[in-house]
DNA sequence: CAATTCTGTTTTGAAACGATACTATTTTTT
DNA sequence: AAAAAATAGTATCGTTTCAAAACAGAATTG
């Protein structure tokens, strides 16, 4: 990849950040509090714990547990135990998180949605994009918090439906399409 | 343009962020001073104080001031006093500023550069790059923080040469990239 | 020259952040 | 089955971020 489209992209990128720092400064929120929450809407039910936020975050857990107690003490977070595991707690978007990060994406989208990108290349465009990312979640390290839709453990099967090997439980279509922690890259 | 896409592009954008994470942490340093000292490097002259930079980032002046201070103290950046204005302070990079910058771009083009972008794709996708950061310059309320090069500013004069029309000094074609806090966009 | 505007600093209190130490639960090893 | 190790999360400390507000100096405006 090219240098001038690697600065294109930066460029990009951070004037999405600048957008999304807006928005989180309007709700009173910290960049910290918007990163923690947009993680949440994308990760599937085995990542949405503190440790799992932390590692995607880089951030410690110490940190992040009191970043994760204010939101929940505001109403954007629930917690949640878990069944099985009596360490885990889940980290659900409570209504309140929900329609955060829903307003978020209407803002976000409300910059973008005019941008004309002429038919022709639309298509080019998108593959493009979805090839980069797919090449980026091969080498970066195989491990973790790819979306399951390229993680070895993920198996179609005869019905169209999806089986994660790891867990051994059935996943939708939309789950594939989610950040997992345990994500492995299907060479 | 399309919801997909955006979405690709987002996460794209979140894989560099942590990038940049990933390095500042490393660095010692807080994602804020990376966001200042990276500013920084792609300001030109006009735009390198520290009330351009609490604008760029929506930061208060305040927050900026404390910050700015430890990475001049660290070393990072050196603070020299405008001739004309004895307001103004210039944010410069000093060398150890610069070495971060270098070494922070060279780690994220590591991530990048074996990214194969088939070549038939390469220039359309660096066109729709370049020109969705046109558009998104021309709609975002056509003030502030924009490439020269875009400016109604600046007039390309007939030795090839570039001049500001409002600074009414002289550009090189690399200043013309840089970004200028009081870009307005040529309609 | 007085009023206003602009640039930057300082102070205060809430919160972020890393480091460390800690508890509790599960898993692995012996 | 008991001991050890790994994992998930909390609590506390000191430093730093952050917004808000008060402040000081320099330039501009009237």
């Amino acid at each position: 990849m090219e240098y001038a489209q690697l600065n294109a992209l930066e460029r990009l990128a951070g004037l999405l950040r600048n957008d999304q720092r807006r928005h989180a400064t309007l709700s009173g929120l910290q960049m910290v509090h918007h990163d923690i929450l947009d993680y949440l809407s994308r990760c599937n039910r085995y990542s949405d714990t503190l440790q799992a936020v932390a590692e995607y975050l880089g951030l410690t857990k110490g940190t992040v547990s009191q970043s994760v107690a204010l939101l929940a003490e505001k109403g954007y977070i629930e917690k949640k135990p878990d069944a099985a595991d009596g360490r885990i707690q889940h980290l659900c978007l409570a209504p309140a998180g929900q329609e955060y990060i829903w307003q978020s994406d209407v803002d976000t989208r409300s910059l973008f949605e005019e941008i004309s990108v002429s038919p022709a290349y639309a298509r080019v465009f998108g593959t493009i994009l979805n090839d980069i990312l797919w090449q980026i979640q091969a080498r970066q390290g195989m491990k973790g918090f790819g979306m399951c839709r390229s993680c070895r453990h993920n198996k179609q099967q005869e019905d169209g439906t999806f089986l994660c090997g790891l867990t051994l439980e059935a996943l939708t279509l939309e789950d594939t399409l989610k950040i997992c922690r345990e994500h492995e890259f299907a060479g």
